[in-house]
DNA sequence: TAGGCCATCTGGTCCT
DNA sequence: AGGACCAGATGGCCTA
């Protein structure tokens, strides 16, 4: 290779790394649109890539399940779904961007009734249905929806005999890695515990037996944001851990507002 | 210090 | 030949 061929190929290698830089540069605005219409959109604590993409994912199948079965999106299914597979300091955010309110949440147990983790495919063949071949699964806590938002003290619910008919949505199985429950208490703050059961595949709660709690410094913090309906002197904005940052998008999540919302966003994009 | 996340460089492959 | 796309390698930064 003579010097000047030498020059040539440095000079096209230069140039090639910078077109990748700027085609790197394109995806990550791509993604950065995408982190602004997810439900909690943060500049200072910006979800990862993947997480983001998990999120989106997560979105998309929570809205088409609220318009196509008019599922409301303040319901605990909603936020299971937001939730699923994520990592758990994202799902503590989505989980507080949501305002969870006062009221305790009860487990919809969808996944146990659908039989939906470890395989199979989501009743009614949902078009977003998991598992995403390829995607790789959290290395760490996920909120998954036979896991999460245990109350404190509540006992499960029989969940042994789910009827094969009860779960209309089809909760796609999970394609995550097992990792102990996580749980809400009632105030809502999320951790994750050390389980028994963490080589199970799939974990279900003994009736009668106490779910994992949650303490309230595992949850977002807000220490000085304004959050709707005085919600900043709840416990689970008292955390310490996990914060929420200030300018966290805190939206009103009805399905109009959802829907407005994306197609303004994929308009001015 | 380990692990997660990220940006960048690089070589390979495919297409025009 | 050159551009787009992809995946592996590498090193930096940050946090627990």
């Amino acid at each position: 290779m003579t010097k000047a061929r030498q020059e040539r190929f440095r000079a096209r290698r230069i140039k090639a790394n910078a077109r990748e830089r700027s085609r790197m540069h394109g995806l990550n605005n791509a993604l950065d649109n995408l982190r602004r219409v997810m439900p909690c959109y943060s500049k200072t604590q910006k979800l990862s890539k993947i997480e983001t993409l998990r999120l989106a994912r997560n979105y998309i199948w929570a809205l088409s399940e609220v318009l196509e079965n008019g599922q409301s999106t303040e319901s605990h299914g909603f936020v299971e779904m937001l939730c699923k597979g994520l990592s758990q300091p994202t799902s503590n955010l989505v989980a507080g961007c949501l305002q969870l309110g006062p009221t305790p949440l009860i487990l919809n147990k969808l996944e146990d009734k659908c039989g939906g983790q470890g395989g199979g495919d989501s009743v009614g063949g949902h078009p977003l249905s998991y598992p995403s071949p390829g995607l790789p699964s959290p290395p760490y806590g996920s909120l998954e929806a036979s896991h999460v938002l245990h109350m404190k003290g509540f006992k499960a619910p029989a969940f042994d005999n789910p009827s094969p008919n009860e779960c209309s949505s089809g909760t796609p199985p999970y394609d995550g890695p097992l990792t102990p429950p996580l749980s809400i208490s009632s105030n809502f703050a999320l951790k994750q515990e050390p389980s028994p059961h963490e080589s199970e595949r799939n974990y279900t709660p003994h009736p009668g037996q106490h779910a994992h709690y949650l303490s309230a410094h595992h949850f977002p913090t807000n220490t000085a944001g304004s959050l709707p309906g005085g919600a900043q002197s709840h416990p689970i904005f008292q955390a310490s851990r996990y914060e929420l940052p200030l300018d966290v998008a805190f939206e009103s999540f009805t399905p109009s507002h959802l829907v407005t919302r994306l197609f303004t966003s994929t308009e001015s994009t």
